[in-house]
DNA sequence: CCCGCAGTCAACCTTTTGGTTGATCCCGTC
DNA sequence: GACGGGATCAACCAAAAGGTTGACTGCGGG
């Protein structure tokens, strides 16, 4: 039958020569294009829906280190008409690195350090409509539906950002108008839903879950 | 012959599988070995020199998901006798990982964005006994050369990264085996380099200027 | 051989944070 | 119309962090 034809979009010219050679090393699956960040995967699409295929599936990195990011390109695939599947491939496997994939729309969840049989599998489950989720993307889902979880409130999530950025408790109540004692009761609330008991560990497990940018935004 | 022999070292297998068709493609680079972490490169080693010959250079990652560190593998590596140069290549170019690779005797500092060419270049290089550096690696040793009074030191960097984690002053101090005076100390030091005057703002200061790598930021 | 600097530590004091209790207001929902 | 949660604030105390001064060590360069 046809070969399972992929879009690879990675930044890194390294990990692209690594799928090329693993993956066109399996009978049934060949690579349609390449592309070094989420614009550049747009185009690509572009490109090949003019000459008539789409891609059977969109193999993509979540880290890109400038340019357009894999979940908002993953999104906007979406959007595409003849949407080709994404399978998100990346190396980290947090909360909300697979919670926002999963919104964006992807198909599956696979890390880069998987073995390569598996990364095939994921390849061919995809391209056929199926899904594909490493194991504790997996798990990370059905934790979700069973708890809806404590989440921070969008003040909250505020008053973090502000954090983040190193201001000092009246610098925070100057910066949205409330009072220090309002910034210290939000901050109380914020440390016992993130689990931690003083600000910069705040900042470091809001970063992780990307519940807040990174101070000095970099991919 | 003249063939410059590579041992890989990555916990990615499709990081491997990339730098493999990279570099066999380039004419007088070979593959000798390949290790998923500092530990079994070490076994590389003793395994090649048994038969022997000893790798031309090692191409090592710094972060590595588990197993031994890039870091103290390189610094393990040079004690050896016939110490083959070791070439860093990894992803993040942060004061902290340049130093502490330098510092465990790196004979070069690449990024994994880097063009193929670049690659095969520094590749090359530290095989001859030179070195090779990415841009930023290069002007932050300058800069060390030319003004070693205004930048971080080895020890505030290191202490500047367990304050990123969110541990507190006597934490860090039990983490490093000092006093909590020294650790105030060193804070002190730091915040004044950085033009700040208190933790978070340090670790917004130290993430922005690339001297640590974000919170959270996992290897 | 001396100087400077990184690194170490102590003592002391001020300011900031962390943690608690309790209260008011507004806005949805049941 | 009662209930709950989000947001706001105050007062208070304990703990941590910030800042200063001063001192000792070890090491490399002039």
């Amino acid at each position: 039958m046809g070969e399972v034809r992929v879009l690879l979009v990675d930044d890194h010219p390294v990990v692209r020569a690594g799928l090329r050679a693993m993956l066109t090393g399996f009978d049934g699956i060949s690579i349609a294009a390449e592309a070094s960040d989420g614009r550049a995967a747009l185009h690509e699409l572009a490109r090949l829906a003019a000459l008539g295929g789409m891609p059977d599936v969109v193999l993509m990195d979540l880290q890109m280190g400038e340019g357009m990011d894999g979940v908002t390109a993953t999104a906007e695939i979406r959007k595409l008409h003849p949407a080709p599947p994404v399978l998100i491939l990346t190396t980290y496997d947090t909360d909300a690195d697979i919670l926002a994939a999963v919104e964006a729309g992807a198909s599956g969840y696979m890390l880069k350090d998987a073995p390569p049989e598996q990364l095939r599998q994921a390849v061919l489950q995809a391209a056929a409509g199926g899904t594909a989720l490493a194991p504790r993307a997996a798990a990370l889902l059905m934790d979700r539906i069973s708890n809806p979880g404590t989440s921070l409130t969008p003040r909250e999530v505020q008053l973090l950002e502000l954090l983040a950025t190193g201001l000092s408790n009246r610098a925070i109540a100057r910066q949205v108008f409330i009072s220090e004692a309002t910034v210290k009761t939000h901050l109380v609330h914020i440390y016992g839903k993130l689990g931690v008991d003083n600000r910069t560990a705040a900042i470091a497990a809001a970063t992780q879950r990307r519940i807040i940018r990174p101070p000095g935004a970099r991919g």
